[in-house]
RNA sequence: GCCCCUGUAGCUCAAAUGGACAGAGCACUGGACUUCUAAUCCAACGGUUACAGGUUCGAAUCCUGUCAGGGGUGCCA
């Protein structure tokens, strides 16, 4: 946004520095940390450093200080856009005239609207695979991280210019499906699903995976395997219509997250290519066969010449059955074949670190250009108190509509309580932004690295650095602008004189484009996370000290532009993370 | 054994990628609703950034080592 006048006061910064006898010298310009009114700083250290390096004989904090009166002095009166500069601590401070910079600032944002922020179109098309749960099976917290974390980058990615395809890649075969719909013939022919399909699909395979237990259940689960190996008709029928039944399942929640996807792919259209490619390995000399003793794998420590880096990767059983590697290879291929990808992410949890790093690794020694753009965003689990990891099969799991359903109730509750005026409609909705909201932020407010251990009661505050906080300053702003009768209020000049409050909460809406390219290439939430919380801070901060509907009216006109500013970036920012702004709360 | 991640206030987490006094939220204490919605705000409290060295003008951040926790490591997904 200030471009123009960093480059005048860059080149005659360089002018000056020439002087003093440095050339091509680094120059870097950051935010100054304390504003009562604020600016750019140039710290001068790296070039007081490299002299100090190059011999001359200086001492650095000194040097740096002189260097920045220096180049003050050398500016005089010309100091292009900026009000007035320091020389503070080896830093060279340079001021903004408040009255323009807020207005620019204001004037910027109301002008894009919900663009602002918005990098232009990159012409590059990423492909980010998301989600991938297994049909027949539950759908739980941990489940519910990879989901919001993907969404959030679909979006932060979307924001930043890239054109980006949402995939799923769905687990539609195995075990653990032929269990399901033993469980199904056997103790429940002819159910149907009810309202809420996961939690009726999980129902039967939390049971079947509790029969299968017993060996006389585990021998008819392999028969009914084997029928399903040779295809029988009966078994195919019923395989597609419960799948059917779990993808509904999935949908509703997907549409629940305000999430959904523009290809899908399922782990039973990969299979025999993935077979066929096994065969095409073992050809070339990649993959070594040692079936029906041992399993087909490609020793990539051989091949590349490294130690216990890569190790070897499984892609075959030894009885010929398939794994993971089997479908991810011709996948990954498949992929590249339908789009023109700059980039192929796949969000999958941290342990498959080197499993991914494996596949990767393959496909560039299959000779595919493109496997330098695999990305593997990984992330960490969502445990349970005392480090318990959720599994299905060991019954350690919340459930996603459960905690749904309690995060919704104690929202409606808080509504009621707050706006009882309300329609039923309206009371519902709000509720289910603040709850998915609430839940969405704990996710991605802390780093992809990091461990979530999920904790009923801090999933359920609505208090504090949570979604909640943010989408009420969003509401508050909305109120006053409603009761102001002017939701565009027309462009007027601002004063010099702003309080804190409206220059801290201006500095931070100028910082959403930065955000949005560094959360992009860094493929963090978090960084937004934490943008749309100290936004809403200083919103209310702002709302607090500064009246706008009750003072002068050349007061009133400037504050209501800048709440509309306010309020803009604050639902974008919400947006990028998939949360929901409502305008009542 | 080897590899990866993590360690910051009592608790949960930040820290613009090496910069100005390490910041928030919970919790605890004390204040503020006749005023644009108190799902809010203000104040107070709280730190040897796991430990020991090193690099440099400057380190939570980079390097080495140690300790603690988690994960991965040829037929689980």
């Amino acid at each position: 946004m200030f471009e123009k006048e960093k480059l005048t006061i860059e080149s005659k910064i360089r002018a000056y520095l020439q002087t003093e006898g440095i050339k091509n010298a680094s120059l870097e310009f950051r935010q100054i940390p304390f504003s009562g009114e604020w600016g750019m700083a140039v710290p001068l250290f790296p070039i007081a450093a490299s002299e100090a390096r190059s011999g001359k004989k200086v001492i650095v904090p000194q040097r740096a200080q002189a260097l920045a009166e220096g180049i003050i002095a050398s500016l005089g009166d010309s100091l292009g856009g900026f009000s007035h500069a320091e020389a503070v601590n080896g830093y060279l401070n340079l001021y903004f005239s408040t009255a323009d910079y807020a207005r620019r600032v204001v004037d910027t944002v109301l002008d894009q609207g919900s663009e602002f922020g918005k990098n232009p179109d990159r012409d590059e098309t990423v492909m980010v695979e998301y989600s991938q749960p297994n049909t027949h099976k539950a759908f739980h917290v941990g489940h519910l991280r990879n989901v919001i974390l993907g969404g959030s980058i679909c979006r932060i990615l979307e924001f930043a210019g890239y054109d980006v395809i949402r995939a799923n890649y769905l687990g539609d075969i195995g075990l653990h499906v032929i269990k399901w719909m033993w469980n199904y013939l056997k103790n429940h022919p002819g159910e149907e699903p009810g309202e809420d399909h996961t939690h009726w699909m999980n129902q039967i395979y939390a049971e079947a995976d509790r029969l299968f237990q017993e060996p006389e259940n585990e021998a008819e689960v392999r028969e009914l395997y084997a029928r399903w190996n040779q295809r029988d008709p009966e078994i195919l029928a019923l395989w597609k219509k419960t799948r059917q039944w779990s993808l509904e399942g999935f949908n509703q929640i997907y549409s629940q997250l305000d999430e959904s996807f523009d290809r899908i792919y399922f782990e039973s259209e990969v299979e025999d290519p993935g077979a066929h490619l096994v065969e095409q390995l073992i050809q070339q000399g990649l993959a070594k066969d040692e079936r029906p003793e041992g399993p087909v794998f490609i020793d990539l420590d051989e091949i590349v010449g490294t130690q216990d880096e890569y190790r070897v990767l499984v892609v075959l059983r030894s009885d010929g059955s398939s794994l993971y590697a089997t479908k991810d290879i011709p996948l990954a291929i498949q992929k590249f074949n339908e789009y023109d990808l700059a980039k192929s992410i796949y969000v999958i949890d941290v342990r498959q670190s080197l499993y991914m790093k494996q596949i990767f690794k393959t496909m560039a020694l299959l000779g595919y250009e493109w496997a330098d753009r695999l990305y593997h965003l990984a992330y960490e689990l969502v445990n349970l108190p005392g480090n318990v990891t959720m599994a299905s099969r060991e019954g350690t799991v919340v459930l996603f509509d459960d905690l749904v359903r309690e995060a919704t109730q104690r929202a409606r509750a808080i509504v009621e309580q707050k706006n009882p005026e309300l329609s039923e409609e309206i009371k519902d909705e709000i509720a289910e932004a603040v709850a998915l909201g609430a839940l969405k932020y704990t996710m991605l407010s802390r780093d992809n690295t990091k461990v979530v251990t999920f904790d009923w009661d801090a999933a359920l505050d609505f208090n504090g650095q949570a979604a909640p906080y943010i989408q009420y300053a969003h509401v508050r702003a909305g109120s006053i602008l409603r009761k102001a009768g002017e939701f565009s209020p027309p462009a007027v000049d601002f004063p010099g004189d702003l309080e804190k409050a409206e220059v801290d909460l201006i500095e931070l809406m100028t910082r959403l484009p930065a955000e949005v390219l560094r959360a992009a290439a860094e493929y963090r939430p978090l960084v937004i996370a934490n943008l749309a919380f100290e936004l809403a801070k200083a919103f209310n901060d702002f709302y607090n000290t500064c009246q706008v509907l009750n003072t002068d009216p050349d007061v009133r006109a400037y504050r209501l532009r800048l709440v509309a500013a306010a309020q803009q970036v604050i639902a974008s920012s919400l947006g990028l993370l998939g949360i929901r702004a409502p305008s009542v709360m």
